[in-house]
DNA sequence: CCAGACGTTGTT
DNA sequence: GTCTGG
DNA sequence: CCAGACGTTGTT
DNA sequence: GTCTGG
């Protein structure tokens, strides 16, 4: 799954790589994003272009009776998305990238779990698939999920999912709130070439979600 | 009909 | 054990 | 995802 | 909102 992630690179870096015409949401980089924490979302409404905002990182269906229920996904299997009634309409009408610069996974072992870091080789910057939603009460809440897929060979080693990456020439297609090809759409979120990627372990310090520094990538 | 759930992951 | 907060 | 709380009363 | 279970 994908429950902890990072995103190194500031707006100035994010409107460019992802074209953002529009304005910026003000975020500052960080090493340890946590699940419940706002994060910038690339979306696109039905007749006009890519935006980026700060999202609330858990899923609230538009209809929980409260924004603070249990009803706060932070992932999405991508297999089920077109079935599950918390996310089927943000299937078809709001999925979103996540800028990311990286994510962790966990490893179970003997003494206790291992986390590992997982970027790509060439990309200091890239995209989870997504999914939002937005919340009406007496202040408009948007939040967001991140899909997830099996593991590829590389991250199976250690997790049995990992987070659905959209590659950068797939961009205009997901984010299409007018396009309507399922079997197109399953195909974006197949599991990403493992020879893409780069895996190794880090120190227990990310498991606190008060740490944030550079220091939580460096490789054991 | 109304009431109640609506999710994923890992672990057992 | 389970929920909430980060 | 992990970490940390999880409760009430009376008193300061 | 929409589906499932009673």
């Amino acid at each position: 799954m994908c429950g902890r992630y990072t995103i190194a690179a500031g707006a100035e870096f994010i409107g460019p790589y992802f074209d953002i015409e529009g304005p910026l949401p003000e975020f500052h980089p960080s090493y340890n994003v946590t699940p419940g924490s706002d994060a910038p979302v690339i979306w696109q409404a039905p007749a006009d272009g890519r935006a980026c905002s700060l999202m609330h990182w858990g899923l609230i269906p538009h209809w929980a009776k409260e924004p603070s229920s249990k009803y706060k996904m932070i992932n999405a299997k991508a297999e089920t998305l077109a079935e599950r009634p918390a996310y089927r309409s943000a299937y078809k009408h709001r999925r979103c990238l996540i800028p990311t610069s990286g994510f962790y996974e966990w490893h179970s072992e003997a003494h206790g779990k291992q986390p590992y870091f997982i970027r790509m080789k060439q990309a200091p910057l890239f995209a989870f698939a997504g999914l939002w939603e937005y919340w009406e009460g007496e202040h408009t809440i948007n939040s967001f999920t991140i899909i997830t897929t099996p593991a590829n060979e590389l991250v199976g080693k250690i997790h049995e999912r990992m987070p659905a990456i959209m590659l950068a020439e797939n961009y205009n297609t997901w984010l299409d709130p007018n396009f309507g090809d399922e079997s197109v759409l399953q195909e974006l979120l197949q599991p990403v070439d493992s020879a893409l990627l780069q895996m190794y372990a880090v120190s227990t310090a990310v498991n606190n979600p008060i740490n944030d520094s550079a220091d939580l990538i460096k490789p054991l």
